[in-house]
RNA sequence: GUGGGCGUAGCUCAGCUGGUAGAGCACUCGGUUGUGGUCCGAGAUGUCGCGGGUUCGAGCCCCGUCGCUCACCCCA
């Protein structure tokens, strides 16, 4: 038997997982840069709080959950998404009772049972934030440039975003009379007409010339805003410019969450495949009631680490790392080695990075080593060395070596 | 869940109309005694995804199966 890691799950080894927590780490600065406090979540959850938050009749939940039941027969969920999640820990702790808005950022592993394709894992990782009580313009233009700031600092160029309001309630079901109205009229097969009946917005994102053309003519939630949404998302816009963010209006743009309300957008990367969204997001209105708590507005956004990293590589950016060795030891003989390991263990205590040569290979091929750690110096530790207490330090880019004692290799190391 | 493509050394792949397996990279050792990246030489590595069938003979053909992958769908 040989094993074999689940269908559909992203693993990073080495090659790649310095860049993967690199992408990560630059999206982290970006959310803690704003004042968002790190939250650690469970990665699963009651089932009912996904139902109730994500939405009954949403593609997630009706068929790309991991349910099962636990050994006290409770019906648990690995969780598909974050936002339900925080708005539990959220309510359960009374975060919400002190200060508006709570400034929350996870990260970590979710899941979702779907077919794998090209940036499509079942097992995936995503970096959201979270901004709960508020229903503040400001605030969603907060977090639109915090997603930004992030894929800036990484270095993407080829992406843009894309925005629009869904609008309030009242706004919605002023919408939904006229579109299931247009609906009603148009020629489709049973199958779509149900996806229709579902959520009949899904139509917009439909990609069959023949829906399209017919949904060129359709009524668009945008012209149904009311006088709040309205100003509350030009407002939003206005503020985009004046960071000097771009953006794209896109009225059909169309979420599978059912929570979203108001603010909704995406990052779509131009040289991924057919899954291009590396991040979106959007305000909720509901959802925290819904969940049992304060009736509170919230908004946030989920970033697609897999992806994100595939996008740094379609734009073949360098993710430089910073935890690169400093110094590659070498001994050669039995006592030397003694003395070297010693040297080794104590200048890793103070901070240096520092890998060695193991077993009894030849110099040339330690050296090899050496040059295959990355190591930016490296040092040979034999008999003469540990009788002189003088080593001879070599710089692995130049080749150029310089003597010194082994006392004094901490403070020349720190010189650079 | 529905389709297409593909499964040969650790990696990328070659293998013409069926005659029982190869290259490059990577790896190990060496090129006179203790200094890498280039060059040269040597070496190790595969139940050709799995099962069955056709055939004197199958990596090459047929069937099944599993897996990977891309797309639909959906979304991060």
């Amino acid at each position: 038997m040989k094993f074999q890691a689940p269908k559909g799950v992203s693993e990073y080894l080495p090659g790649r997982s310095v860049a993967f927590d690199y992408v990560r780490q630059t999206l982290t600065t970006a959310a803690v840069s704003a004042g968002y406090q790190l939250a650690e979540l469970p990665v699963f959850e009651d089932t009912e709080l996904f139902a109730r938050g994500v939405g009954e009749t949403t593609d997630v939940v009706t068929k790309e959950m991991y349910t099962f039941e636990d050994r006290g027969g409770r019906s648990i969920t690995l969780r598909p998404e974050g936002t339900a999640g925080v708005m539990r820990a959220v309510i359960e702790h009374g975060l919400d009772r002190g200060q508006l808005p709570v400034k929350l950022w996870y990260t970590g592993a979710f899941f979702r049972a779907e077919r794998p394709q090209a940036g499509r894992y079942r097992q995936f990782y995503q970096l959201g934030i979270e901004a709960i009580g508020l229903n503040d313009p400001e605030i969603d233009a907060e977090v639109i440039a915090v997603a930004d700031r992030g894929l800036k600092a990484l270095g993407l160029k080829d992406y843009r975003l894309e925005i629009t309001s869904l609008g309030d309630a009242a706004s919605r079901a002023a919408h939904r009379v006229d579109l299931d109205a247009f609906i009603a009229k148009m020629n489709m097969d049973e199958a779509t007409r149900t996806k229709a009946a579902i959520n009949p917005l899904r139509l917009f994102d439909d990609k069959r010339e023949e829906i399209k053309i017919q949904m060129s003519k359709a009524p668009l939630l945008i012209d149904y805003l009311s006088a709040e949404s309205r100003t509350h998302f030009d407002r939003v816009c206005a503020l985009l410019d004046s960071y000097g963010i771009e953006y794209r209006l896109n009225t059909s743009l169309v979420r599978g969450l059912d929570y979203y309300t108001g603010t909704t957008f995406e990052f779509v990367h131009e040289k991924l495949g057919a899954q291009s969204a590396i991040g979106g997001g959007g305000r909720y209105d509901g959802l925290m009631r819904q969940l049992g708590g304060a009736d509170l507005s919230g908004i946030g956004f989920g970033m697609g680490l897999d992806r994100i990293l595939l996008a740094c590589e379609a734009e073949e950016l360098e993710l430089l790392d910073s935890d690169g060795l400093d110094l590659f030891v070498i001994a050669l003989g039995t006592e030397s080695k003694f003395v070297a390991s010693g040297l080794v263990n104590s200048l890793r205590s103070e901070g240096f990075n520092i890998d060695m040569s193991y077993g009894d290979r030849a110099l040339k091929g330690a050296m090899k080593a050496a040059d295959k750690s990355g190591a930016r110096f490296s040092l040979v530790i034999g008999e003469d060395e540990v009788a002189s207490g003088q080593i001879s330090i070599k710089e692995m880019e130049t080749g150029e070596s310089q003597t010194l004692a082994i006392t004094a290799i901490a403070d020349f190391l720190d010189s650079f």
